[in-house]
RNA sequence: CGCGGGGUGGAGCAGUCCGGUAGCUCGUCAGGCUCAUAACCUGAAGGUCGUAGGUUCAAAUCCUACCCCCGCAACCA
């Protein structure tokens, strides 16, 4: 959505979105499900794929972290950061739960029966000890508070930022890069023992996508570093933290920005499995529709937090703001239009006040928008245009067209005219949103294909009075309980 | 005393930095309109802004204490 935004804006995008597929979770569930890991992350990223195009993602590319290309990026990152010193060999140790399959730190232990420690699970722990790489992060701690300090934008929103500032100025320890006791990943340059961590593995797609290790002559040159990862609150850490790290350590360029999103509930409630309480996308998409669910997760929300999807609010979204304000907007407008005006965009005479407001106003929100966009508003964006759907709606009552057309036909053209063109506009802002519907709804109004970028908001670009136009249909149904 | 965010009409939020008539969406109620998807428009009711103190001519906004909710808390990705 972002993505179609600053195409359309006259960007020069790359989306890239893709799957993490290694690490010894993968591993294992592979191994329940009975099938070579390999095989298991086909099937998981092909789901992924699918539920991208469903969703209608405008991604130019997807990556796999299983692909050739990534193993060479990955290791080619690798061997950078060895040769510059920010890897050594030692030995990696702690309190490990055999039952849990995971390690402990020695506070976190608690005491158990006969006064043994054990894991906050109660799983009995042993001190064990495997040979492992580390990255010296150690040493990144004061350059990332500095690189925070002179970057105060590459955190979003500002409370995961302070989160991660605090984090970084507890201290930072060295890290555990590589694994001996598992094998499904990227093998470590000149050590097959070792796979890489996963976490360096997955981080290093961001720059496999743009062609490196390859850096000149490259998509790396034309758009790394990045405007903008976006990934979800639980992941913030290894992309604010460690991703900038292994970058400035490999003498890379950082991405500029790096936005958390938060969760969703359903209905009230935690989603997880064990609840039985997921919500399937394409379920969504089925019952309530393609761009109606587009909208819904980005309106309801302040982008960043954590929201709440109910059957309640989503039909609340779907038919008062779809529905009853904007899709009967074009409806209403484009049938008088049909009917009263030759099924023809109208010619219009001189503008009132009241005109040039509702038109300036649909013209200028572009500039509100560019800023709601960069700064990953996008609930704000929606506002923004809903308030000149919600105007262009007061204005065809204070206006009353269909009395007009006894006393004053020439002026009801112009006002159809006024509402026809704030339409077009409103449209052209929402196809980033919204782009099947938009599509519709801008073909109604005969804008044709290559007239459908910001750029032609402008007044080059207005309707053209005497246009055909086709005749209107209905685009955004009510929900009607079943 | 670990760090941080938050508690505003029935619901969800804005306003708090830079004190000065408490705003928006939904819901409710009343009226209007009849072009339109029983949609739209206008208006009204409804809040002592978590609690208790303090500063000030004036506090949702500043200060102090307390209560409640949520996130983060080092190698688990």
């Amino acid at each position: 959505m972002l993505a179609r935004f600053k195409r359309l804006d006259g960007f020069d995008v790359k989306f890239l979105t893709g799957t993490d597929e290694h690490g010894q979770k993968v591993e294992k569930s592979a191994q329940m499900a009975g099938v070579d890991p390999q095989v298991f992350t086909d099937k998981v990223s092909k789901n992924f794929r699918d539920l991208a195009t469903i969703m209608n993602f405008s991604h130019d590319d997807f990556i796999r972290t299983t692909e050739m290309r990534h193993k060479k990026s990955v290791q080619d990152l690798w061997q950078k950061l060895f040769n510059r010193g920010e890897i050594y060999l030692d030995s990696y140790s702690g309190w490990y739960a055999v039952r849990d399959e995971a390690f402990y730190g020695e506070s976190e232990l608690i005491d158990g029966p006969g006064g043994k420690k054990v894991a906050p699970t109660g799983a009995e722990v042993e001190w064990v000890e495997e040979p492992s790489y580390f990255f010296k992060l150690s040493e990144w701690g004061d350059k990332l508070l500095k690189f925070y300090d002179e970057n105060p934008n590459f955190i979003a929103p500002q409370s995961r930022r302070n989160e991660v500032l605090s984090f970084v100025k507890g201290g930072l320890r060295d890290l555990s890069i590589s694994r001996t006791t598992f094998n499904w990943g990227v093998p470590v340059p000149d050590d097959d023992k070792h796979i890489m961590y996963v976490w360096l593995d997955a981080l290093t797609n961001y720059i496999t996508g743009v062609g490196y290790p390859k850096i000149n002559g490259s998509e790396y040159a034309t758009y790394w570093p990045c405007e903008l990862h976006m990934v979800g609150k639980d992941i913030l850490r290894f992309h604010a933290v460690y991703w900038p790290a292994f970058l400035l350590a490999a003498g890379l360029e950082t991405p500029k920005r790096v936005f958390a999103h938060g969760w969703w509930t359903n209905e009230g409630e935690k989603i997880s499995k064990s609840l039985g309480n997921v919500i399937d996308p394409v379920d969504l998409v089925d019952r309530y529709g393609l761009d109606q669910v587009r909208y819904f997760l980005l309106r309801e929300v302040p982008f960043g937090n954590d929201g709440d999807f109910s059957h309640k609010a989503m039909v609340n979204r779907m038919n008062g703001e779809l529905a009853n304000d904007l899709g009967n907007l074009a409806q209403r407008v484009l049938s008088m239009v049909a009917n009263n005006c030759g099924g023809l965009v109208p010619h219009y005479g001189k503008f009132t006040t009241e005109d040039i407001a509702l038109l300036r106003q649909a013209e200028e929100i572009i500039k509100k928008l560019r800023y709601a966009f960069d700064s990953q508003q996008f609930h704000e964006a929606l506002e923004i245009i809903w308030t000149v759907v919600r105007a262009a709606n007061s204005y065809v009552d204070f206006q009353a067209p269909w009395n007009l057309k006894k006393s004053d036909p020439s002026r009801m053209g112009t006002v159809l005219y006024v509402l026809s063109e704030s339409i077009r506009r409103i449209a052209l802002v929402l196809q980033p949103f919204m782009p099947d519907t938009m599509s519709l709804m801008l073909e109604q109004l005969a804008v044709s294909n290559d007239h459908r970028s910001f750029a032609h908001l402008g007044k080059d670009f207005y309707l053209k009075p005497g246009t055909v136009l086709p005749k209107p249909k209905g685009l955004f149904p009510r929900f009607i309980a079943d």
